[in-house]
DNA sequence: TTTCCTTCTTGATCGTGGTCATGGCGCCAT
DNA sequence: ATGGCGCCATGACCACGATCAAGAAGGAAA
């Protein structure tokens, strides 16, 4: 019995292992040596899977982690005023949450599970602590933050400059492109968002969402049934995701 | 002669020094210990000042630096593929530029001084390696970053659910808080960008930043004369601002 | 199963803001 | 002064996508 708790105990162990983790090579650790790896892996904790629809953390609560995602994925929702819900960012496995709160000591919005989410979190004092003594940790903490300036960026442009088409497209090119680093396939894969969420982040009705999903499936762009897509010509799609403002 | 030259070196020297610089509350060193910014103010480098128009740096060209902006203002100006320039950010004194070219090791924008603009250089690698032994300025990095990837959520969130009008009530009290935190009038000041970036900044035609600023004058909100803005009415902008969607 | 409720689709109408076109104004160079 | 040229303002028109409305399909719980 005891033997039994002990060895179930050490698989638990096992599974959170940055060494044994198949999204190692995407991940906060992955410009770290195994011996760095090492103490990366004693700082970080286990967390229970979030069901779908379960808060990772809410708005305003006090800043204390990063996370990262093991599997299944996330949305963030913020809050403001009296105005409505802003869905500002999706996360997949690799990813980091809660980078945006380190400067208030707070977070900035609800994270929130699409689906049975699990994920690592790595409380940031010691994260901050430990980049002290490991260059590369510190490298890639810069990075991570980094990237995600760059894809705001990327998105302002999005908003600013793109029609409701070529805002489809790019969500599905670069849902593609995060699929297929992470090793899936970038062709078929099930959406864990609803019509309501896209629309939110693309900043479109959710009525516009649908119609062009419509399209693109009667253009034989993609095959839609759902939440399931098929990308059936990925270089069109692509093409329109490119192009710019109305003309 | 050689007295002159060293006095003046010395001079020039003396500007440069965070200690003696006015913005040291607000910029990155605001966390250091008097000795610690000694060894911060050997790693900045003296630029000589840009004139209105002059680049920073250009999209593409190799990451090296980031830039705290010392006076005078500077925008960043993204091209991509086919598509029109996106102006992604404006920069005022003690602002951070270059952070989003880590990742990359490449810079993801031109930068350009919207008037004379001094800046103080600050090697990346040498800031990160200064990082690791000053804890205080590590932490006031990934606090500046944080705070860029904040502001970027906010910048979506207009984009993607404010009108035209809430933006440009945005653009204004955004601008008034900023000039407000740095010692100038939060009511009177000089826009050192055109019509036209305000417009491609806020995802707006030129005619309607131009039709909205005339609706502005003539609602007694704001007094705009050319470049001169007077801010009249800033509680009812405020409002403005934060209201959300149409309704 | 049947029910209930959420999510999604499709249609009709309307409004905000983009586009196009023109004219005025400020600013600099000569 | 006198062009010349960006920059800015204003008017007329139109289109994209939001909104309103209704119904279909999917999913969870009895």
């Amino acid at each position: 019995m005891a033997d039994t708790l002990t060895g179930r105990r050490r698989s638990v162990l096992q599974e959170t292992r940055c060494q044994t983790c198949s999204l190692s090579s995407l991940c906060l650790p992955l410009a770290l040596e195994v011996e760095d790896m090492d103490q990366f892996d004693a700082i970080i904790r286990r967390r229970a899977p979030l069901k779908k629809g379960e808060a990772l953390f809410r708005q305003g609560s006090p800043f204390t982690s990063v996370f990262a995602v093991r599997s299944g994925s996330l949305k963030q929702v913020t809050t403001e005023g009296s105005g409505e819900d802003q869905l500002t960012n999706f996360y997949l496995p690799s990813e980091l949450v809660g980078l945006d709160g380190i400067d208030e000591e707070h977070y900035p919005g609800t994270v929130v599970a699409l689906e049975t989410t699990t994920v690592c979190e790595i409380p940031f004092d010691r994260l901050d602590h430990l980049s002290e003594s490991l260059p590369e940790l510190r490298g890639q903490l810069y990075r991570s933050m980094s990237k995600e300036l760059r894809d705001d960026r990327r998105m302002m442009r999005l908003l600013s400059r793109k029609t409701a088409d070529q805002r489809l497209a790019s969500f599905f090119t670069s849902l593609s492109e995060r699929f297929r680093r992470r090793g899936y396939s970038p062709y078929s894969f099930r959406l864990s968002m609803s019509r309501a969420d896209i629309g939110n982040y693309l900043g479109l009705a959710v009525e516009t969402v649908s119609r062009i999903l419509g399209r693109f499936q009667s253009q034989g762009l993609v095959a839609v049934s759902g939440r399931e897509v098929n990308i059936l010509d990925l270089p069109a799609l692509t093409r329109l995701a490119e192009e710019e403002g109305a003309h």
